[in-house]
DNA sequence: GAGATGGTGTAACTTATGTTACAGCTGTTG
DNA sequence: CAACAGCTGTAACATAAGTTACACCATCTC
């Protein structure tokens, strides 16, 4: 196991305990990680790659919260290892992924013993709280021109691309829209010059 | 100072610690407890009353997050205590209450040393997170009416009283509407039989 | 090459929500 | 009591977003 990508986060004894106990995953452009319902027994901590996390409703409508990536963990996640509830969310990667799976029942002893792992997870459920605050945010003072330049511009940044292999309908699902009302918006931030248009991809003018 | 409120929830040493370095607090209704901006230097730790947490937008625009109340803390207000950062959000007392502060500095600490502590933050977390993740449903997957509702019953649940003392205007301050809008949807709730409507309070039929 | 499938563009219409404007009412203050 | 401020009701209109319908492509499969 190759924990070089996290040396610095972690104490030396705790970066023994984990490559101990923790076990390398692989997980491909597409694959869910995480479904509704399911109980977590391991905390993923991503080393490589993108994930993204969404809601579902009743109806199936779907919305994206937030992306986790590099040295980061699922927050929502860390709860359901704590008290063993459920998964409230999906966790679905969007480029090929590299994990260290720990099993859950260290994520207390952990705390008591080791600060950086304190740190760490307090840090996480910030970045987790501070993404939902955001989407929050979004949600209520946005409009959704606003809100779909704001997922152009994340999508852009975390993916490291300028064009985006995706289509409307994609993008329409992530912001709980329809495809027409999206192809209308990125019709007109085209026709505005913020991006170019073509048959499953977006390319972002930066 | 009176722990009995919560003496079921901390192991017996823990409470004394408590007892030693907490300050209990009283707050009127109305009064904000935190408003953005604000450094936090003591978690706060509710015995009674209820407080409800508020959002901003550089507007002045307002959104109602969640309510906190007996038994809990603000989990936005920890993050601020393990990382000194500042506070995202605006907390207002809606009835008379009374609080714990407990000095920042013993997080962390008690983190290493109680298991009853760990216990009670990730509770925290987990219910703060639950309770985002319900604004954000609301927010997505429901129409005003609905929210309105969902509003309402909140309410009558944690004031514990049928009978709700609030304008037009405060409703739809909470729920980032507009006062029209709102008046129009609790007159139609009215016609339905859900509620009575008077000046300045609202009845709700249960 | 015919047909099927899925992605995009666009027009016409519906609906939820927001805005503006104003009237009437209640309680307060001078 | 007169004047005023704040709360509620309602009408008329504006706008953002969702819906339906259809045409046109590109790609793939038979």
């Amino acid at each position: 196991m190759n924990l070089d990508p996290i040396k610095h986060f972690f104490e030396a004894n705790l970066l023994n305990e984990i490559a101990k106990v923790g076990t390398t995953r692989k997980v491909e452009a597409g694959d869910i990680l995480i479904d509704f319902g399911e109980q977590i027994k391991f905390i993923p901590l991503i080393l490589e790659g993108a994930i993204k996390v969404v809601r579902e409703d009743d109806n199936g409508d779907e919305l994206l919260l937030y992306h986790v990536d590099f040295g980061n963990t699922c927050a929502m996640t860390l709860n359901c290892c704590m008290e063993s509830t459920q998964s409230e969310i999906r966790a679905i990667c969007e480029a090929d992924t590299t994990l260290i799976m720990i099993p859950a029942e260290y994520m207390d002893p952990w705390l008591a013993e080791y600060k950086t792992w304190r740190v760490f997870i307090f840090e996480n459920y910030h970045n987790r709280m501070a993404e939902l605050l955001k989407a929050v945010d979004s949600l209520t003072f946005l409009n959704l021109d606003e809100r779909l330049e704001g997922y152009l511009l994340d999508k852009v940044n975390y993916l490291k691309k300028n064009t985006l292999r995706i289509t409307h309908l994609e993008v329409a699902t992530d912001l709980n829209s329809s495809r027409v009302v999206i192809s209308r918006l990125l019709k007109k931030m085209e026709r505005n010059g913020k991006l170019t248009l073509g048959r499953n991809t977006i390319q972002i003018h930066s």
